[in-house]
DNA sequence: TATTGGATCGCC
DNA sequence: GCGATCCAATAG
């Protein structure tokens, strides 16, 4: 069942390759020794400081600022009081730029998730930023851990290369600025899509 | 130090 | 449609 981790230089590119590639990989979370699992069906790009809608657009902050480090980490952060949202890191070490993990479909785990997310409904476990980080117990604690790290409690291995083949781009979700950019991108017709 | 609003979700 | 709920960023 181990596959192979994804390294340092599949996130060390340009973001909407990265944000595209990402479709069809399997993000695994380590918990008490088990796995829980999704395959990523929905991503969004977040590039630079001169993308509005990118928490770097502000300049460089305590919050953002693992953005601005190496590629292959991941940046987890706080919002709405009350969710958190789970992007990994990518391009050159000082330029900040991140792809949001905005939905999964559940693979392994999935009674882990049903009891952290206190749903039964297969489609209600990860069909969202905040869903999924609850289904897989991703809290800031995790901010800042290596991706590229195969004995870590966080990573993303291959998985389906044909699942993330057939995808569509379109505006990012939840946001007002940067509307004109085409920066969301998932996997036609899965029912485990945040939104249509 | 005070205020405001957010890359969301679930219930009304 | 709207309230929950709190932290980061900004204004003062």
């Amino acid at each position: 069942m181990s596959k192979k981790v994804l390294s340092r230089f599949f996130y060390e590119r340009p973001t909407l390759e990265v944000a595209k590639e990402l479709l069809g990989k399997l993000l695994v979370r380590m918990w008490d020794g088990k796995r829980i699992s999704g395959i990523i069906i929905e991503t969004e790009a977040y590039i630079g400081e001169d993308d509005p809608a990118c928490h770097a657009s502000v300049g460089k902050t305590p919050r953002n600022c693992i953005m601005y480090g190496q590629a292959g980490f991941a940046y987890v952060y706080f919002i709405y009081g009350m969710y958190f949202c789970l992007n990994v890191v990518t391009e050159r070490y000082g330029f900040p730029a991140a792809v949001l993990i905005r939905a999964l479909e559940p693979v392994e785990g999935i009674e882990w998730m049903k009891k952290w997310r206190n749903k039964d409904k297969l489609s209600e476990l990860t069909s969202g930023p905040g869903k999924l980080t609850q289904a897989l117990f991703i809290t800031k604690e995790l901010n800042g851990v290596d991706l590229c790290d195969a004995n870590g409690i966080l990573f993303i291995e291959e998985f389906d290369s044909k699942i993330g083949k057939d995808f569509i781009a379109t505006p990012r979700i939840g946001i007002d600025k940067g509307k004109d950019k085409l920066w969301r991108f998932c996997c036609r017709n899965n029912p485990f899509v945040s939104t249509l």
